[in-house]
DNA sequence: ATGAAAGCGCTAACAC
DNA sequence: GTGTTAGCGCTTTCAT
């Protein structure tokens, strides 16, 4: 059994393909439909269960009510729970989520963008690796629907919501030396990015504000290509330095150390001291007790949508950037 | 700058869309366009970028290479996982992912269901609450091309990914009591899904098993619409009932326990003993000490798009139930 | 108050 | 080897 088309409808009723559309799209009144043949085409409609092509109406119309969302990885909490709000936000407004998962590599983010631009999508809300600048750049110069959000290019001026970076993590890591750290290892993943090289120089602000000397040994990256291994890796190095505090870059690696910590070192788990650069909720409890920097994902979803419904909106250009400021949780 | 068409192309090289549409499906060869006419096609189709627009191509191909992934919610870290599982292996199927959570919601899985047809999706992989049966029968009718994954409704004959509950849940629980637990409360989300009946009936049988009599008093429900209220309040109704261990059947219950019980009971941690359904990292090290029965993840997301795939390549109907063995996590 | 027809961008059967 | 053309399902201008 086909679907039904428009042009069924017509046929089967003797109308027009005209006056069902106008109907369809409650312009009925204002075609000057009568209100009698109006009635018949809604009934019937109703009776058959006709449900109009949406790619028909995409590709007439130059629209089609998708949104892509491209982030590193869609499972790492922080991603799919701002992926979830801005799910909502645009189910309201009646459009849906396309997802792609880049795995922070250059190739598949090419691939995804230029895949999500072929299918029309009518904006992207991206967490980049701006692996692509030229791409990216070429996007926006043809004013394609576009918020950054998470990460930054400071050679690419766009529309941005962020996060402060560096005073925020430069206060946390202050807070355990407050607590009596002296010896503060840092953790993270590969700082191709702009904003994770702002939360190192947090870090580096810290030490440097407290005259702790600098050992460039205790600033571990790890391989992101195998998060897992690497993290435990450097973490094993870090323990066998002594450090009495690790402050780390994202909650993904801090995650896995308090893993790590819990499941194979099994020790100085009460002597050492966290500091993580995004919260989640079981650092109210985990031992190492955590200073976490807690990004205000609401925000950042309520503004990603509403900045691209404005871009996506407005026929001139909107440059906007939005800095907001997380909130230091203590513990 | 509108973008080009293939139509420009035609007129801009001088052939006609016919040839460029070949050479740009690879149909050249096979086709007998001349070496020379390919390669100058090819060549300014490079040079300006060329995108072929989708949606158009969807039209008429009747194929959008997309799949609708409906789960409760795509934050939970079981379908976030599974979803990113999912992306992965339909991404080498040149396919992509369209995402809906529905939050246990009848209506909310109604609209979406139908939204995702409109936009014919190629395919849905889903994890129903079964609101609406009448729908799905009539999709599944019309060899729509479905996997269901997670829930079952037994009047529902349909492709089906599950795990198995009953005997797995009801080993959880023997583990417990084989550790000494006697009075045993139970915690769980509305029960409306079969599975999640057949979780609740695995520790019924575990206490029948072991004669310990069944107070129904400790089976809690809480309120899906509240979560993290709701769950805390059954909390604290079956510690104040002295129970010595809680058998959950979720692990976003489960996760908001372990977080109670730190956070604000702050009493009992070691002495009661946690059995919940569905594994967390977190569990290795969280106290009170957990037994849990993990899904097998990747198998749910390998099957789930290996038959979604047949089905779609397949003309007759294919109907298959594939029940997989979670694995049972002693802690 | 309703309908005819063009066109969105693409594919493919058929013609030359 | 290459081009003409119809058509996928829908919207919308212009006629009547």
């Amino acid at each position: 059994m086909k679907k039904k088309s428009i042009n069924d409808i017509a046929k089967e009723l003797g109308f027009s393909k005209t006056t069902i559309s106008f109907v369809l799209n409650n312009k009925g009144d204002e075609k000057n439909i009568s209100k009698r043949t109006q009635e018949i085409i809604l009934e019937y409609v109703r009776k058959v269960n006709y449900q109009p092509n949406q790619i028909a109406k995409s590709l007439k119309n130059g629209k089609t009510n998708t949104i892509g969302y491209l982030v590193p990885d869609i499972s790492n909490p922080f991603y799919a729970r701002i992926g979830r709000l801005i799910e909502d936000l645009l189910w309201e407004q009646g459009y849906h989520l396309i997802i792609g998962s880049t795995d922070e590599k250059q190739e598949k983010e090419d691939l995804l963008l230029s895949m999500f631009v072929n299918r029309q999508v009518d904006g992207l809300i991206i967490a980049s690796c701006f692996s692509d600048l030229h791409r990216l750049k070429t996007l926006s110069a043809q004013n394609f629907p576009m918020v950054f959000f998470d990460r930054e290019d400071p050679d690419f001026n766009a529309n941005y919501i962020l996060v402060e970076n560096q005073k925020p993590m430069r206060e946390a890591v202050q807070k355990i030396i407050d607590k009596g750290a002296t010896k503060i290892g840092l953790l993270s993943i590969t700082p191709n990015i702009y904003s994770l090289k702002l939360r190192i120089n947090g870090y580096k602000d810290a030490l440097a504000k407290n005259s702790i000397k600098l050992d460039e040994n205790l600033i571990r990256i790890v391989d992101n290509n195998d998060l897992q291994e690497s993290t435990q890796a450097q973490l094993n190095y870090l323990m066998s330095q002594k450090v009495d505090a690790i402050a780390f870059t994202n909650n993904q690696i801090t995650a896995i150390a308090i893993w790590w910590m819990n499941t194979i070192h099994k020790k100085d788990l009460s002597e050492i001291k966290f500091v993580s650069f995004d919260n989640l909720d079981l650092f109210d409890y985990s031992i190492p007790r955590v200073v976490s920097v807690a990004q205000p994902i609401e925000e950042i979803a309520k503004y990603a949508v509403d900045i691209l419904k404005e871009v996506i909106q407005s026929n001139d250009r909107v440059i906007k950037r939005i800095e907001l400021k997380p909130k230091l949780i203590e513990r």
